[in-house]
DNA sequence: CGTAGATCAATCGCATACGATTTAATCGCA
DNA sequence: TGCGATTAAATCGTATGCGATTGATCTACG
């Protein structure tokens, strides 16, 4: 079944990353946040939420233990009192940057050639964007 | 990246699960447990963490929530104390083939071909098993 | 100008997941 | 035979995820 071997391949790429995060002290989704972040500074939750595809609720606690580790600041846009703004800390940057090599780790680990990875990159994108399309 | 892309696209197979399963009472992940069983039934805790690649620390209140609703039994191996044996109920052989048209229903959502779904899964299943081999 | 509706984040409740540890039972080897 | 090593399941603590709801703020329309 597709959607057995779609979920246990998921907890396999979780499982191959955690202990490349772990010496960093971060998790599997609260990297993703970290990567989104240095490549875009400045998000707010919505952005980041519409690219990470994930909610609130459970973004808003995610990013708590973030702030609470010293990585990021949030903090209401003035123009829009509704709006939490996130932006990295100077720890939160030089985490990023040890961070920067965990990709090519990754890569190296699932012993797919680049192409391979892009391959299947693209037919899952296709797959997810068709049973869950973007936010408009 | 790949890992976000396979993560999400898992997540969106999930939520695609949910209307189906849903009706049914089930989440997706005990629909997995009541497929497996369905499929072979008495299977020791063990060997469907196995396949499932779940360990007890999930499976077990897992499979008590699935006892409480009344789909199996939990029973101690006689042969081998420490094992548990599990079983369908009446009640849980019905409730599998009230879904066994759901991979149907969401092959359709996914809008992929058979040789499609077929190649992802081969896919991913060498990913995942480059990454995480099952256990001895 | 004022309020109904929309939007965004936060909160609540529940169900996975997993690392680490604990407990109980079995096995293997001297 | 008997005890240490191994195995299986359960438990504990922490971190996601998501549906549903709430509260605060903004927007748009009359």
């Amino acid at each position: 079944m597709l959607c057995f071997t779609l979920h246990s391949a998921a907890q396999a790429v979780h499982s191959a990353y955690t202990p490349l995060l772990e010496p960093l002290g971060l998790t599997y989704p609260q990297y993703l946040v970290l990567a989104s972040l240095a490549d875009k500074d400045g998000q707010g939750m919505g952005q980041l939420g519409a690219s990470l595809r994930l909610e609130s609720n459970t973004l808003t606690p995610l990013l708590k233990r973030m702030q609470a580790a010293g990585w990021l600041t949030r903090s209401r846009d003035p123009a829009d009192d509704r709006r939490v703004v996130l932006t990295l800390t100077n720890d939160g940057r030089t985490l990023a940057q040890r961070a920067e090599d965990v990709p090519r780790a990754f890569a190296e680990k699932t012993g797919l050639n680049p192409d391979q990875i892009r391959d299947l990159r693209d037919v899952l994108a296709v797959l997810r964007n068709r049973l869950k399309p973007a936010k408009a």
